[in-house]
DNA sequence: AACGCGGGGTC
DNA sequence: GACCCAGCGTT
């Protein structure tokens, strides 16, 4: 592949084929930092409605900056890696107080902000810009690696480095926006992970892999994660119309989130072992306090997989709950107000299932 | 360099 | 089940 036709060819097609979004065709700043945040490992079809929503509420930089954390990780919900959203917040902020709203505008400076790494930075600087930056994401590594048969392994540091020299050494000298636009846009309409469409590209006669036969052998990816599993015993205590809850702290999933009180188990327990295990639940039971036990919910995350019981326990009193050491952190929430409690989708299901 | 971090979609 | 998605921050 001649390094001089390849950005002019991505950019043709592009033109061609490039889906309208309401990220595109803009040059704010705030937007495509949104945007670009909003799809850090996720699916166009999935942060669509979410980029809406933020829209919707935060129509600028400020409103973002003032609103409160918990509003942003509410509106947040069920997007996952939730850390986007803190530093979402935390970033607008920053921009705010430090730079009057105004976003720094070279990938040097975009760089330094929270939540914002290469890849982002390189976006912001050349969508909203024009820096000539390139980006180099999942698309890109596909293309390129496909394409040049580059077979250097994407998940170690020299190779994602050799990936982002041959990506700035590709990028368009006139239109270095479009082009990072077009490459990614090709990997994930075209030159997709599975059943690229090869018979139909644009580098049909050039591509390394296709000339081979080994599209699916590219990228090279060492890696593989591995799956966790636990086992969640929650137990929902209700009190009328309200539920105790408390918010994640702890450097775990779902941090800033709100969930019932939690009894993590080593493996699958009875409610017998889990009497005996745990203090507050002997407690619960001794008093009588009506019990019911729900299904099990399966929870797969990417890197785990959470086995999961709810127990419901009906009491007659608060306070002497609120005051117990078990639940120093723990609140009652009237039903209507948990909804608008920021919870893993997990918490959700289950409310929808018992109380909605 | 290795790991942890969500949830949804595809094959 | 395995893999991937407009990656980033921490250790």
């Amino acid at each position: 592949m001649n390094d001089l036709f390849f950005p002019k060819k991505v950019i043709s097609w592009y033109h061609q084929h490039k889906r309208e979004l309401p990220w595109r065709n803009t040059h704010d700043a705030y937007k495509i930092w949104l945007s670009e945040v909003i799809l850090q490992q996720t699916r166009v079809k999935q942060g669509l409605p979410y980029y809406e929503q933020f829209i919707s509420k935060y129509p600028n930089i400020f409103d973002l900056a003032n609103a409160e954390e918990q509003d942003v990780l509410r509106t947040w919900q069920g997007l996952g890696y939730y850390s986007r959203a803190r530093n979402l917040h935390k970033c607008a902020k920053i921009i705010c107080t430090n730079y009057g709203g105004k976003f720094p505008n070279t990938y040097k400076s975009i760089l330094k902000l929270p939540g914002i790494g290469p890849y982002t930075a390189a976006a912001i600087a050349s969508f909203a810009f024009g820096e000539k930056v390139a980006v180099v994401d999942g698309n890109v590594y596909r293309v390129l690696s496909r394409i040049f048969g580059i077979k250097d392994d994407i998940a170690t540091g020299p190779g994602q480095k050799a990936f982002a020299l041959k990506a700035q050494q590709l990028i368009s000298e006139d239109d270095p926006d479009i082009y990072n636009q077009g490459i990614m846009e090709f990997g994930a309409i075209h030159c997709t992970p599975k059943q690229p469409g090869c018979m139909t590209c644009i580098f049909h006669l050039e591509c390394e892999a296709r000339r081979k036969g080994i599209q699916d052998k590219l990228p090279v990816k060492s890696k593989k994660l591995k799956v966790r599993k636990r086992y969640f015993n929650y137990i929902c205590i209700r009190y009328n119309d309200k539920l105790l809850l408390r918010q994640r702290k702890k450097k775990d999933i779902w941090q800033g989130l709100y969930d019932f009180y939690l009894v993590e188990t080593k493996q699958k327990v009875e409610i017998d072992d889990l009497i005996a295990t745990d203090g507050l639940v002997m407690e619960l039971v001794r008093e009588k306090a009506m019990m019911e036990l729900s299904e099990e919910y399966v929870h797969i995350l990417s890197h785990q997989r959470i086995y999961t019981r709810f127990l419901t326990f009906r009491v007659n009193e608060s306070e002497g709950y609120i005051n117990s050491s078990d639940l120093k952190d723990h609140q009652f929430y009237d039903l209507n107000d948990v909804i608008d409690l920021p919870k893993p989708v997990l918490i959700s299901r289950y409310l929808n299932d018992t109380f909605f």
